[in-house]
RNA sequence: GGGCCCGUAGCUCAGAGGAUAGAGCAACUGCCUUCUAAGCAGUUGGUCGCAGGUUCGAUUCCUGCCGGGCUCGCCA
């Protein structure tokens, strides 16, 4: 069925031609819904056709609005204020557009696989730090993106890539051997991750404390930094780890497999998963290769110390190290590596999208330059999704000021409020415990969820732990609770036998289902904008205005109490579509929906 | 200093050339014996950072300032 838009479009095009013999181009037409103080749906802005009409805004108006509606039966009648044209449309119109949804499937989804393969990176984790709010952050963005681009056609490859390598997991590894004293995540009652993490904390201590000795004793800070017996000896670590050293290699290998289980429970809590997991510890070598071979072929150049670099001044950015002096790897490098083997892992894949922090914006735009230079022709099919930061109140979430807030710990908070509104208002009675419980959690966390995610992406956001976790307003849970309405009245309209026939187009309707149903109207539109811009915070705030009409409608019109049977039928179609809608629009941001809350 | 991004109501955020700039929170009013009140209806609250420019029309585009963030490491 052809959305009203593209029916106006096209009339208007026959209109110019017919009245003013003249051809539009396409920035000529713009139409937008109609202001809720004037009558109308939808409103034509004439000012770009009054010069090739030869008339006065209102008189252009007066013309195209009569040309319309004798030539377009979805229209019924319009009304000119200054120079908009405001088209009503015809209440058959909407109904019969509520009628064609199927109920089955997913209404504004493309046909699956009918684009390329795209590939999603997101949750870029170190492992000696557990996962924080920005993690949180990255992970449903980058988790609803690919959900968004499945939903617009495209083939989607999700992927993870773990820094598991490098001088900062030494550092975990030595502390845990000096003071450890054999402690597991089993013996601790503790997650792996966060023990490791703790150990590394544990280390940043006492290495400070060797620096503030050293200064002490008349070193400068650079001196005492590079000096610290800690220091060289997590270095020395590096280089038997990179020797593959047995029994520095099995440390790093099970220390890291804690640090997996600590991460693969959260993620599980979070309602996420992966296609396939990169660890750096498996390209950086590639990475190496390849940097060494963009030497030979005169590529890159090496200084006197030994280091290779990449001149990219040509290109406004500077010359950049790709290995250091010592023919280590360093984060580029690994990066390097990691495209490397995934062009070749996916030969098919159209795009390559990397879900990461807008503080790495610099590093990207060189990582896409080098793999050019190098050769590789899907160096300009990668896109850095870039996002901002999420403050607190007091600022910068900093580990070594104590406020860093933990991912497991906000999730645990947020399914607690969840928890103490549900029993507060002991609406689930009739549900088991464990039942009641997987609610609280789905609650929670689509409150967790929406928060972060009905931002704009390239904003830095507050998050402000008091009002952050309020179930109130513009919320996932707000949302929610449209759906669970609209399954409470689809329960009990089958108990009642109340089957909803297909909608009688002639059913005369009020503002309020219209205004739901014109809502639904723009859901595939939303789809497409928000996969093409890479944007879920254009699902989330249209999810808030679809329940909030919902709501309103809901308020003000009965259902299953109508007695005309006709009308009834139109709502309880509604009803069903709206829950469809919003269940859908919910998916795409990552979160599941609940049937009672 | 160079580069990128952000400045909209007391607070958190929408709006991306069009009409009198919108929500939520906070404050204040009403509405539950009636399909779930995590809701609905309403009141209060704005020099869209500042100054120019382009345009019939600018919060939106351009330029310059001001304020904030990030970045320009042989850290990751």
């Amino acid at each position: 069925m052809k959305t009203i838009r593209e029916i106006l479009h096209e009339a208007v095009m026959r209109a110019a031609n017919e009245l003013f013999q003249a051809a539009l181009a396409p920035a000529h037409i713009q139409i937008q819904e109609t202001r809720k103080e004037f009558e109308g749906d939808l409103t034509l802005v004439v000012f770009p056709l009054v010069k090739l009409a030869g008339k006065s805004p209102e008189a252009t108006g007066q013309a195209i609005g009569e040309f319309l509606v004798r030539e377009v039966p979805e229209l019924v009648s319009f009304n000119v204020v200054k120079g908009f044209l405001n088209l009503v449309v015809a209440p058959g119109y909407w109904l019969r557009f509520l009628s064609s949804i199927p109920a089955q499937g997913h209404f504004g989804f493309r046909e699956p696989g009918s684009r390329p393969r795209v590939m999603v990176e997101y949750a870029s984790p170190n492992t000696n730090k557990p996962l924080h709010l920005g993690h949180l952050r990255n992970i449903f963005l980058g988790y609803s993106v690919a959900r968004l681009l499945e939903a617009n056609g495209h083939a989607v490859t999700r992927v993870q890539i773990i820094n598991d390598r490098g001088i900062h997991i030494c550092k975990s590894m030595l502390a845990w051997q000096r003071s450890g004293k054999n402690e597991t995540p089993q013996s601790a009652g503790e997650k792996g991750d966060k023990l490791v993490g703790r150990y590394y904390v544990e280390f940043d201590k006492a290495f400070k404390k060797e620096v503030a000795e050293l200064m002490a004793e008349g070193k400068s800070e650079d001196d005492a930094k590079t000096q610290a017996p800690l220091m060289l000896e997590a270095q020395d670590m590096l280089r038997r780890w990179e020797a593959r050293d047995p029994e520095v290699y099995e440390l790093w290998q099970r220390m890291n497999g804690w640090v997996y289980e600590g991460f693969n429970a959260t993620y599980a809590s979070m309602g996420v998963d992966f296609d396939k997991v990169y660890y750096e510890s498996e390209t950086y070598l590639l990475g190496r290769d390849e940097v060494m071979r963009g030497l030979e072929r005169g590529t890159f150049f090496r200084k006197e110390d030994g280091s290779i670099w990449v001149d990219l001044t040509a290109e406004g950015l500077d010359q950049k190290v790709l290995l250091r002096r010592d023919g280590t790897a360093m984060y580029i490098t690994q990066d390097i590596g990691t495209a490397i083997l995934r062009f070749r892992d996916f030969p098919d894949t159209d795009y390559q999208i990397y879900t990461v922090g807008n503080e790495q914006e610099y590093h990207f735009k060189v990582l896409f330059k080098v793999l050019a230079r190098l050769g590789w022709p899907q160096a300009d099919r990668c896109y850095h999704l870039s996002y901002g930061m999420v403050e607190l109140p007091e600022g910068k979430m900093k580990s070594r000021e104590g406020t860093v807030v933990d991912a497991d710990d906000l999730i645990a908070e947020m399914v607690n409020v969840a928890r103490e509104v549900a029993e507060e208002q002991g609406k689930l009675e009739t549900l088991s415990p464990q039942e009641r419980e997987a609610v609280y959690a789905d609650i929670g966390m689509s409150a967790l969820k929406y928060f972060l995610l009905r931002v704009d992406p390239v904003k830095n956001m507050l998050f402000n732990p008091r009002e952050s976790i309020d179930f109130n307003g513009h919320t996932g849970p707000f949302i929610q609770y449209g759906y669970v309405r609209t399954r409470a009245i689809l329960r009990k309209a089958e108990d009642a036998g109340l089957i909803a026939a297909p909608p009688d187009t002639s059913c005369p309707i009020s503002d309020w289902e219209r205004s739901v149903i014109r809502r639904i109207h723009d859901f595939p539109s939303v789809v497409e904008e928000a996969a093409t811009r890479y944007n879920p915070s254009i699902v989330a705030n249209y999810a808030y205005d679809l329940a909030r009409d919902f709501n309103a409608f809901y308020q003000h019109c009965p259902i299953l109490r109508e007695e005309d049977t006709g009308l009834r039928n139109v709502r309880l179609n509604l009803v069903a579509r709206t829950g469809d809608v919003l269940r859908d629009a919910l998916y795409l941001l990552g979160i599941r929906v609940v049937e009672r809350m």
